[in-house]
DNA sequence: AGGAACCTGAAACTTGAGTTTCAACCCCCG
DNA sequence: CGGGGGTTGAAACTCAAGTTTCAGGTTCCT
């Protein structure tokens, strides 16, 4: 019609002063992540991009590995919704937040790619990175547990026949830390390999009523697989506990990633830490009456043993 | 010229039979991990495409947050390479690559996405609280750390002719682990005690060119404070790692008290593995050179005793 | 009731990411 | 030495991802 009103552009962050109603969003894209700019404007969100925002609440920091497109299509909406919700938020483009989404993750930031081996910011700095670092990985770990899994792998653990806890390089010392937890509840906890020796002997007698625990961080050994596949045609259940990267294992009952990324050299454990003293906790309290009374009696042998200064 | 010759397709997985030294590469681009593609293709890759194989490869299922072209220029390559590279391996191009990378981490498939269970209430709190215990931890040990003495340890890690780590029970694994990592980086790096041995014949050898790193949480063994006053009584220096209930050792050069507590039955040791993570790195820096020759120098070994998958 | 503001997805449009081609270069073998 | 095979990045090209516009619809206010 020949007076048909131009359509205002899509809502942005420049735009609120227009609408009295919108939520305070800052300015510079620089900053804020696109988590917490979504939770600032979330009361004022329509349908269709509240529910794309819903998509990426829920998966903070996947964002990055999506494209526009398939965010719509996840989300049952269109692509426009999609630059809308972005632009709503104070970016200028789909581009710009997805670039932001993958930095907020401080060892995903392009700049810090290229001159992490430079830095030489001070010590404090240091430690409060290295800490954020862990949190981080700590984090990823234990929110991503889910009641109901986490529950059968601990009645598991406390009704197999046996447990055994596999592990090699860095995995065989936290499956060695995970076996002294649980043996402190229940017998029948045994660590592979044991030095020297090779595992055959041991898988030889697996069957459903055993356990097998396998600790799998990155740089596994073939026989991690390998053993993982002789455990399950034995119909030995498999709790897998490995790093976010490793591919699902077909053979696994449970699975559980854990965050180990860091900028170092090495990998970082105090997540995979972190959940077993939390899973050998949980594992204390199901044996309840049964455990502590076991513990009370490793008491006692201590102290007819005279073990502790 | 009249008579130049029609340049060939870019290497690609169909074309392989065309190429009798080109590594066997899957036909589907279903199954196999960008990653382990990779590394099934590595040895044949030219230099360009490493570069960027380099960078997937040390931060795997990172990139799917990456365009082609960023990793190009991250890389110091052309967006050329990046293709030839994905479609070496057996992807019909870069797109699909991506997604693969994605969807191997089985929490990123968009169907997983879609089927994610909300969490029950009481599930979440007690895994905040227990973040919050772990968090509480590291930031006491690793805060408490003061950055020249700190230096003093790490440049005494790097220098001593021999590093012993010491640690009984639960400080057994921690030791093991933090020998693990030195290890990469420098020789001469041994853990105490070897199953079935007692410690005096190593402590017989003690001099001030050696360095003992004791881990010792709550509950020591008599064999701990002996050792560390034979280890004194040969001028040997102590790096003493510990809780912070520990009463002090006239015998330890350094002490550095972890946070361990929490509400459990167990002592948490999520700090002391990022303290010992930190330590580690640390010491990898310093070693500079000698250690990343070292490194690369185990990777080879690595790759010619076939020992990961 | 009419108009303004807003929502929405499809359609039209823009643009640059990714792919393919090209030409220069290098290495190896007969 | 010449030719074949392979590598390489820039240039040319393709195409679809993402952005903007459009038109129909809803809600609210005067």
């Amino acid at each position: 019609m020949a007076g048909k009103k131009t359509r205002r552009s899509p809502p942005n962050g420049a735009a609120a002063a227009r609408n009295g109603k919108q939520a305070a969003v800052p300015d510079s894209p620089h900053g804020a992540s696109v988590e917490s700019r979504i939770q600032a404007s979330y009361g004022e969100l329509p349908e269709s991009e509240r529910r794309i925002a819903d998509l990426i609440l829920e998966f903070p920091g996947e964002m990055a590995a999506y494209s526009a497109t398939e965010l719509a299509e996840l989300s049952g909406g269109s692509k426009a919704a999609v630059t809308r919700l972005v632009q709503r938020i104070g970016f200028a483009n789909y581009d710009e937040a997805r670039r932001a989404a993958r930095d907020a993750q401080s060892w995903g930031s392009p700049l810090y790619l290229m001159q992490r081996e430079t830095k030489k910011s001070g010590f404090s700095a240091r430690v409060r990175e290295h800490i954020e670092q862990d949190l981080q990985n700590i984090s990823f770990t234990l929110e991503g547990l889910r009641a109901d899994a986490f529950n059968e792998m601990v009645a598991a653990i406390c009704k197999a026949r046996r447990v055994f806890l596999l592990g090699y390089r860095n995995s065989h010392y936290l499956a060695g830390y995970a076996r002294w937890q649980i043996i402190q509840g229940r017998g029948d906890v045994y660590l592979l390999p044991a030095a020297g020796e090779t595992i055959a002997e041991e898988i030889a007698d697996f069957s459903a009523e055993d356990l097998l625990i396998v600790i799998g961080f990155r740089r596994r050994l073939p026989q991690v697989p390998q053993a993982m596949a002789a455990a399950a045609a034995a119909g030995t259940r498999i709790l897998y506990i490995t790093d976010r990267a490793a591919k699902p294992s077909p053979h696994a009952t449970w699975t559980i990633p854990c965050g180990v990324r860091g900028m170092d050299f090495f990998d970082r454990y105090a997540a995979a830490m972190s959940l077993l003293h939390f899973l050998c906790v949980a594992v204390m309290e199901k044996l309840g009456a049964g455990g502590r009374g076991r513990l009370q009696h490793i008491e006692k042998l201590h102290e007819d043993l005279h073990d502790f200064d």
